[in-house]
DNA sequence: ACACGGAATGTGTGCGTACACACTGGTTAG
DNA sequence: CTAACCAGTGTGTACGCACACATTCCGTGT
């Protein structure tokens, strides 16, 4: 059975009221007797009304722009990911005049950070999509759109201070007890795992921080306290002190499992193959093609998918329906952890949105 | 920037014809001259008309109605969640002039199916999602749509002689591949795996011989041939006679993997406790309550998630999309093989579609 | 008493398409 | 010779909402 949709035209009907006076009461524009606001909301509080997002949309016809502030996908595969998710999300909301801007800053540079923030803010965007990597130097940022009323969706990293309209992403400490779990499924006997960062500005990167905790968290958890647990800072990739550092790690014979907390797991990978290190076990995250080398080898046992393209497109899609339909968002997106395996790969790479 | 779409209107006036005969060209709704034809086309030929599907759905207004042909939600959580997701599609495609209506069958009687797909088609549908469960018995249904043209996609179990606008769901040899991974992993000596399908027609199920076929091929490919697997079809949970094929089952010393070929791992769950057998995994499919309640206490090391809510709501936006907007569909829309684990359980539940 | 201002309310138009309907000019039947 | 017909063409309106604009109403100041 079809039940009609009740109309502004019905609403206005039903309160006594003229069209005009149904939409000022709708969209909160004022001017508006209490005697007839009180008409309208008693009426709407007992119809249900749904507005007609096509004829919403329609009659709009306005064109947004949505600016995306991340990382340059040029040097990083898991970035490109990312701007893949945005140009697929473009493409969609394109019928709907939204058009989205990339604009992309250095990740390991805080300035470039910062220079790119000021060029989206000058750009006078209708909302912007942001990967806040350098988590106190984007505040300030934040504080600005707020204040100037500029909405805002976060992905990858949260600040939940700067109040973003939705934040996209995982729950990091979840995430590095998940790579305990990973690491040490199976084992009986006392081994050491470490944590190893590659490359990264730590002090600026809360999300990387939290997944150590979570790492250390779960091998605290257990009821065997025998386990060991290290943490690493590693250099630039390729260079003589990151070489040096790897050679150091993997000398030690009780180490029996490596956590890499970014998606550069493949350069520890090719390190304990020259080591031949076959009882350890590595873990690490998403799905770039290096990586999936490994993977497919066993040298990788497991990664975790974060998802970078799906946390784009979701963190568009959160900013577009709350510009063309005004539909409010939850305030956390909050990604499931996904464990890829051997087996599980296929599928995954198989499905539209992976 | 922003391009703004030729219209109707701007190919009547570049075409020097009136918006109607543009519409009666592009609808080849004929009593079009020859010469006005040729004026129309040569200009829509070399400016990309795009027609606003907004605008065009609005002026349709037309209502549709799908069908939604799935197992019974009361008699089985999974199905129930299937449920779930038919409703949140429908209270999202209400707007769009869409209504679902759910037709329930028995998922363990073939007559129910046949007399419930009956009721479906004599309904007069606009469009059809149906998880055909009973393979050999479905085929002709899907005939007798396609010659009344009645669009309709599958969920679930697919039937490609059928050929679905979409087909939604997992890939079950590849599943079957990775349950085999996950009572593996670790393991180093050979022992003896299991199979277990509970209370099944095989015959018409074509998704669990699969995921059996690739549970077997798992075990074969491996370097060492020495593991041993087994099949086993369990009777209807809490009956003397599946207490009784439980008892032998478990009482092999050798075995340490059992695989439950569907959303029943936690009656499995049960009985392992009650033989105690610690040294014994097992993995099974789908966030039911029952077996969440075993994954957190340890006792299924993992399940696989079917996304059964996810696959709903998924079929019938491709059916809505299908029918609003005339957006044809990929051929199948595969979900990957999420693996579910202690630790990253929280995550999956915490996400809005899990 | 009248003009004025501002709040409250009503009316009308555009968005782009689809389709019903009206109109035109030329042919044909009565 | 007029009426009927018909292919070809143009016009107008509905779809439901958003928003600009027009109108009404009432109180206040002069």
């Amino acid at each position: 059975m079809y039940k009609p949709n009740i109309r502004i035209k019905d609403i206005a009907q039903l309160a006594g009221v003229s069209e005009g006076t149904v939409d000022r009461v709708l969209h909160n524009r004022g001017k508006v007797s209490k005697d007839a606001a009180d008409k309208v909301l008693k009426v709407i509080s007992t119809s249900e009304y749904k507005p007609n997002l096509i004829a919403r949309t329609l009659g709009k016809n306005k064109a947004y722009r949505i600016a995306a502030l991340v990382p340059s996908p040029q040097f990083d595969p898991y970035w490109a990911q990312s701007s893949v998710g945005l140009a697929t999300a473009a493409t969609e909301w394109i019928q709907y005049g939204i058009a989205i801007e990339q604009f992309h800053f250095n990740q390991h540079d805080k300035s470039s950070f910062l220079k790119t923030s000021l060029e989206v803010f000058h750009s006078k965007p209708d909302g912007i999509l942001a990967a806040p990597l350098f988590y106190y130097a984007a505040i300030p940022f934040f504080k600005v759109l707020k204040e100037n009323k500029i909405p805002y969706v976060l992905i990858n990293t949260n600040i939940p201070e700067a109040e973003p309209l939705n934040f996209v992403g995982q729950n990091s400490f979840q995430s590095g007890e998940l790579a305990g779990e990973l690491l040490f499924y199976g084992h009986r006997n006392p081994c050491t795992y470490a944590i190893v960062h590659i490359f990264e500005d730590l002090e600026n990167s809360i999300h990387l921080i939290e997944k150590e905790k979570g790492f250390k968290s779960f091998f605290a958890n257990l009821k065997d306290k025998s386990n060991k647990v290290i943490t690493l800072n590693l250099s630039q990739p390729e260079t003589n002190q990151f070489e040096q550092q790897l050679q150091n790690l993997l000398s030690s014979p009780e180490l029996k499992g490596i956590f890499v907390s970014t998606s550069k797991a493949f350069t520890i990978a090719r390190a304990i193959e020259s080591h031949n290190r076959k009882d350890i076990r590595l873990v690490g995250y998403d799905l770039i093609e290096d990586n999936l080398h490994y993977l497919k080898s066993g040298r990788i046992n497991a990664l975790i998918n974060q998802n970078p393209k799906r946390q784009a497109l979701v963190g568009i899609n959160t900013l577009a329906n709350y510009l063309v339909f005004k539909k409010e968002s939850t305030a956390t997106s909050i990604f499931p952890l996904e464990i890829i395996t051997q087996k599980n790969l296929a599928s995954y790479l198989a499905s539209e949105i992976h």
